[in-house]
Parts: structure tokens; sequence; C-alpha cells
DNA sequence: CAGGATCCCTTTCGATACTG
DNA sequence: CAGTATCGAAAGGGATCCTG
């Protein structure tokens, strides 16, 4: 698969390997499930990740993980976020159903903000990006270090 | 956990359940590993999300799991990206390490893109993340019509 | 407290043209 | 073929002010 690019020792596990066979399919899926693969950005992997991978989103959902949060108290868990993320971030999340709004008409007003069951359901697979993020961390540092010194020389 | 939220009938597994608990530690990743959380931009958890959050780089390491890729079937494979982009995306990819790059010095050239050891690994987590998006979508489009149609209103 | 509205700066990205 | 360079449009996102 790897052929014999240098640095590249190939030492996946089995189970590994056998999660990457499966990747014909999702690439497929990634360009469009149609065959003139003609509205990619309208592919469902694509907007869906998208939604993930925007700069909130996930911290978001990871905040609200261990409990609902208000409004402010959300703003203060995902530390450097504006009012005006926050919100829009929130809108999009509670229009994709991963998040649950509810007001209390108390004075002044408060809103929780909670998980729905298809956004703890959306957590699952992010614990394993997350797990792997922590674990090659190091890995990647490492490379850059290497890379960056080769193109200062 | 959610509470009393409407419309949140909480029907997660055991197995999902146990996950989510753990994501008491993974937040503590999010919001920095220091005390202070001075520094959330340079957080390991949310560089490395970053990079695969970005809108090409995930479409670019599932496209190489096939196989090695020179320059221009690359662009044909991922659809829609420009070259500028993709040399801009191919380079933070191997500067991370998770993609090598191979010149054949050929008349005229040909460059050889293919995923390194950590590249694979990699695919791993993101095959989770594809598999739900892949799964959740349908819900997630049906969310969005009815939060939609209550806007309208 | 929980936002909506506005302003404005920055980054991102695509299209085009050029090079070894 | 495999890029680099430059430009302009568009989106992202922070700061500030205002409201119920």
């Amino acid at each position: 698969m790897t052929r014999e690019h240098p640095g590249n020792p190939v030492i996946l596990d089995a189970a590994a390997r056998q999660i990457l066979q499966s990747f014909s399919e999702k690439a497929a899926a990634l360009t469009g499930p149609d065959t003139a693969a003609a509205d990619l950005a309208n592919c469902p992997v694509r907007d869906v990740l998208g939604r993930m991978g925007d700069k909130w989103s996930l911290l978001i959902l990871v905040a609200l993980s261990q409990q609902p949060h208000r409004f402010s108290a959300l703003q203060r868990a995902v530390g450097d976020i504006s009012k005006r993320m926050l919100t829009q971030s929130l809108r999009m999340l509670e229009r994709d159903g991963l998040v649950s709004r509810q007001v209390f008409p108390t004075k002044p007003p408060s809103v929780e903000y909670a998980l729905t069951t298809l956004g703890e359901a959306a957590l699952v697979p992010v614990a394993g990006l997350i797990d792997w993020a922590a674990g090659a961390h190091d890995a990647i540092r490492a490379a850059r270090l290497r890379y960056d010194a080769e193109a200062g020389a």
C-alpha cells in the first residue's frame, strides 16, 4: 500500500489494517454517492464532518458532555469563545439536533443547553479521535521540527 | 446528565455511556493541560484536530488510503480541489509526518504521495467518525427541516 | 443574563497566469 | 507534470454597543 517510501516501516497491526481496507467504500462516500459526483459539497459525510470540523462545535459538545450548561457557564467552560460565536455555534448545533435549548422564564432569564441523544452519540466517535490526537501529538510535533529544520537549511 | 429536556429519551447503550463518562478527562485536555489555561490555541488536541478539521486534509488522507497517488491523480481523486489548495494541504500533511513525498527525477518530473505509518494510524479513528457521519446524516437532515420549519412560522 | 446588530479586520480559498 | 506567484472575492471571527 505504501510501497518503499523511506521512513515507513509499516508496523500497523492487523486490526488497523482491516479498517484501512474498508476505506474503499468510505472514499466513495466522500467523493459523492452518485455516479457523476456532481455535487461534492452536498455529500452527506462532508457536510456532517464540516460541522464537527469548525472551530467551536466540537469544544461545545465536549463541554456539554459533562452536564447541561447555561449560556455564560458554557462560555467560561470553552474558554476563549466570544458571545457572538457561541450563539452562532449553538444555533447550528441546535438546528442539527445535537443540542437542545430550554428557556427558563425567570428574571433575569436563563437558558440551559444540553446534549440530545444524537449529540451524545456523536461524541462516541469523537472520543476516538481525541484519544488519537492526544497520543499522536508528540510524533507530530517531532515531525514538524524535522521538517522545519530541513526547510531552514 | 441530560436532565428532563424535552425530546431526549436517552436510549444510548451501556458501552456508549461508558465512553461518555471518560470525557471528563478529555474535556480537560481540550481546555489546556495546564492550570491557568493560558494558551488554549496551543493545546495539543486542538491543534491536531484543527488539521483534521480543515477543508481538505481529511479528503486527501482518505484518497491516499487506497494507494499512493501522483499530484494530478490526487487532484482528480479528491474532485474539486484547486492546485493551490492541494499543494498547500499536502505540505502541511507532509510537515506533520502524515504523508510522504517522493520525487522521481524523470522528464517530465513526477511526484508520488503516500501515507506514512502515522498517516495510516490517523485513519483508524477517522473511520469511526465517517461511519457515524454516514449513519447520522438522515437524522441531522430531519432535524434541520424541523428547525427551519419552526423558524419560518 | 442571554442574546441581536453592526463594524471591520483577518484568513481562506479559487481563478488565472507563469515556470522548471 | 508539478508546482509557484499574485489577485480579488468571500467567509470567519472579534469588539463594541444595544435590548428585553
